[in-house]
RNA sequence: GGGGGUGUAGCGUAGUGGCAGCGCAGUGGUCUCCAAAACCAAAGGUCGUAGGUUCAAAUCCUACCACCCCCA
């Protein structure tokens, strides 16, 4: 598995990459603890590490953290949209919220120079506030890889641990301002037990950045251990990061993964209406060859992206979300139909957010200390 | 530091001096409740960049750039 290739990941990848990597199933019992949780409550969060650490946190009111970032190489779009709204549920729950503009690999990954992120930082920056993040001091923590030295002095510091050998098992043979990116991640996440003290912290990530919480877990391990001086502990053990894993949403036109290489895959924020409404006429439905079969033997909800993308981010209500899927499956519901009531919430969903975001932009800035 | 290789449409490639082609993707159409699939059609190019040789250069020569490999 590649954080940085376009390839997508089928279900049965889900099931070998619980076992063969240790990611823990989301059971019953935490999701019901977590049931307020739109991602939990879908099931679009499958898997975790160390959520029971989040739990005793809670349930001590003992601070926590969840940490998540991104990468300013161009807008928002659903795929990122889902990574955001769990940082905001989760600050919601009472984390303080750790937000990074990853613009050291916005240049490794792309080649973007910092000064060409800045714009897209801020985009993506108020793109969350609009989200519900609440950017006040006490609740949030928000940097720029380039301009935090923390996470780069941590890059320093584990990087004396890591060797050829790790890298090339975790990522492949890469070029290497991307295991620095990494290492900076690594810092990244460490950054709440570093910045305010050692305390449980959750990353909600897509399932193909498990190789970055790997790594983390892995050094973290190794270098933030007690610190003693004269027997007595003056500094505790860090927490090893824990995550929640998402499923990927597919590209709308039937994809593999949306990506920026196929534009008809997804659709940005910023992006005009009328591009939107075109590209989601042309999302993959799970329709049958024409209205009498589909009447006859029901439609396949499971391959539609129009459903998916409901489920993820569009449908705020369950019950009218279960309701649907039985009565396409039962044949009542026409996919035109269902694809038109859906273009209509999403274009509602992007005006409306445009409206909150643009007036958002200068608390951006101001965030990010961009003039 | 030295040696070798590659560079052609978004991607993958053919083309050893004589009209730059093919597959996939993308676009339009037919079909479909909408899509997909299938079928039909049109489009897409500074042949890495800059010079040179030649009546004629993707092709030969020189330099540069990018990427890959090998040796020290």
């Amino acid at each position: 598995m590649d954080p940085w290739s376009a390839r997508g990941i089928d279900e049965e990848d889900y099931e070998r990459l619980i076992k063969e990597f240790g990611i823990e199933r989301i059971g019953e019992i935490e999701r019901q603890k977590l049931i307020d949780n739109r991602f939990i409550r879908r099931k679009i969060i499958f898997g975790h590490r160390s959520l029971d650490d989040i739990f005793k946190a809670i349930e001590k009111k003992q601070p926590w953290a969840v940490m998540s970032g991104i990468k300013p190489s161009g807008p928002f779009h659903l795929g990122t949209l889902t990574t955001a709204l769990e940082i905001v549920e989760f600050q919601k729950m009472g984390a303080k919220a750790y937000y990074c503009i990853a613009d050291i690999e916005s240049w490794e990954d792309n080649g973007i120079p910092y000064e060409e992120a800045e714009e897209a930082g801020v985009d993506n920056l108020a793109d969350i506030l609009a989200l519900g993040l609440d950017p006040s001091p006490d609740k949030a923590y928000i940097w720029r890889q380039s301009k935090e030295p923390i996470v780069k002095d941590v890059c320093f510091k584990v990087g004396r641990l890591l060797t050829q050998n790790m890298v090339n098992a975790i990522y492949g043979e890469k070029r290497f301002g991307l295991y620095l990116a990494a290492l900076i991640q690594v810092g990244d996440i460490l950054l709440p037990q570093i910045l305010d003290a050692p305390q449980p912290t959750i990353v909600p990530v897509g399932i193909d950045q498990d190789p970055h919480i790997r790594l983390t877990r892995d050094l973290t391990r190794r270098y933030y251990k007690d610190i003693k001086e004269d027997e007595k502990i003056v500094r505790d053990a860090f927490f090893l990061p824990g995550a929640t894993y998402h499923k990927l949403l597919t590209g709308l036109d039937g994809t593999d993964k949306m990506s920026k290489r196929n534009p008809n895959s997804h659709f940005t924020f910023n992006e005009p209406i009328d591009s939107i409404i075109k590209k989601l006429k042309g999302a993959l439905t799970g329709g049958r060859k024409n209205k009498k079969e589909q009447q006859e033997l029901g439609g396949e909800p499971q391959k539609c992206m129009i459903y998916k993308i409901l489920t993820y981010h569009f449908e705020e209500d369950d019950e009218k979300l279960a309701d649907d899927f039985e009565k396409c499956v039962k044949g009542e519901l026409m996919c035109g139909e269902h694809k038109k009531e859906c273009i209509e919430k999403v274009v509602k969903f992007i005006e409306n957010h445009q409206k909150k975001k643009e007036k958002l932009i200068d608390k951006a800035r101001e965030i990010l200390k961009i003039g």
